[in-house]
DNA sequence: GCGACAG
DNA sequence: ATCTTGTCGC
C-alpha cells in the first residue's frame, strides 16, 4: 500500500479541515481591541486561481494606514491545494497567502482577507484561521452575506446592522459608500467588531472595497496572468 | 434527501 | 473564483 504525504497541518478531506478547524478555534483570540485605525500598517492579502492549470497566486499588499500608500507587496504562486467549499475556503486560499505574507519585507500589522472571520458556520473563517496561525491581528471584509442573514443598513457610509447566525450577532453588514450596497465585516483574530468596522471605513474613502483588499486583488491577478504554464512552485 | 453556500 | 462587450454616468 502507498502512504501519501500530506504537509503539516494540510487535511487531505473534508472531514479532516472540518477537524482542524474545530481544534484551532481555540486559539482565537477576542479580548484585544486591536491596533487602532489610520496607524502603523494595514495589508490586504487576496488570491486568484486558475484551476484549469493549477496555479494559484497570492498577493500581499501593505499600505501605511493613515495615507494608504503602498509601502510594500509580495506575491507567491503554487498549486491548487484544495477545491472550493464552503465552510472550508481557508484550506484553499492559506497556503499560498501565508507564502506571500513570509515574502514581506516588512511586518504586516493588520490583516484585512477578502472573506470571514467569525461570520462563519463553526466561527473559524479564513480571517480567524490565518490570524492564528500567523499571530497577527485579523479581520475579515465579505462582498457577500454567506448564509448569514441581516437588515438593510442605512442608506448613508457608515450605516450597519448586526450579520446574524440566528440571534448570535456574527458581524456586521456595513454600509461604506452612500446608497451602495453594504460589505460584510466580521472579527478575525485579536480585533474587536467596532474596530474592525472603523478599520474598514478607513480604508474606503472611495470605493465599496477597502483599498487593501482592491490592491491586492489587482495584484494577485496580474501574478497569475504573468505566470507562464508550467512555472509555479513556492506556496508548498 | 434537496438546495444554499465566503472565494 | 471565473466565463465576458458594451454601456451609462461622473
Amino acid at each position: 500500500m502507498t502512504t501519501v504525504r500530506t504537509p503539516a497541518g494540510r487535511p487531505a478531506t473534508e472531514e479532516e479541515a472540518r477537524a482542524v478547524q474545530d481544534a484551532l478555534r481555540e486559539r482565537v483570540v477576542l479580548d484585544e481591541p486591536g491596533p487602532p485605525p489610520g496607524t502603523g500598517h494595514v495589508t490586504g492579502v487576496d488570491v486568484a486561481y486558475d484551476d484549469e492549470r493549477d496555479v494559484v497566486a497570492a498577493a500581499a499588499v501593505v499600505l501605511d494606514a493613515s495615507t494608504l500608500e503602498v509601502v510594500a507587496e509580495a506575491t507567491a504562486v503554487g498549486h491548487v491545494s484544495f477545491p472550493y467549499v464552503p465552510g472550508l475556503l481557508a484550506f484553499r486560499e492559506i497556503p499560498a497567502v501565508l507564502a506571500a505574507l513570509e515574502a514581506l519585507p516588512c511586518p504586516p500589522g493588520l490583516v484585512v482577507c477578502d472573506g470571514y472571520g467569525l461570520a462563519h458556520p463553526r466561527r473559524f473563517g479564513l480571517a480567524c484561521h490565518l490570524g492564528v496561525l500567523t499571530g497577527l491581528p485579523a479581520i475579515g471584509v465579505a462582498k457577500n452575506p454567506f448564509t448569514f442573514t441581516h437588515a438593510d443598513p442605512g442608506a448613508r457610509r457608515g450605516s450597519s446592522s448586526p450579520l446574524l447566525a440566528g440571534t448570535e450577532e456574527v458581524g456586521r453588514a456595513l454600509r461604506t459608500r452612500d446608497g451602495v450596497k453594504p460589505v460584510f465585516v466580521s472579527v478575525g483574530h485579536r480585533v474587536d467588531l467596532d474596530t474592525a468596522c472603523a478599520h474598514t471605513l478607513a480604508l474606503t474613502p472611495a470605493y465599496r472595497l477597502p483599498e487593501t483588499t482592491r490592491r491586492a486583488d489587482a495584484l494577485c491577478r496580474r501574478a497569475l496572468r504573468e505566470t507562464p504554464t508550467g512555472q509555479a512552485p513556492a506556496a508548498r
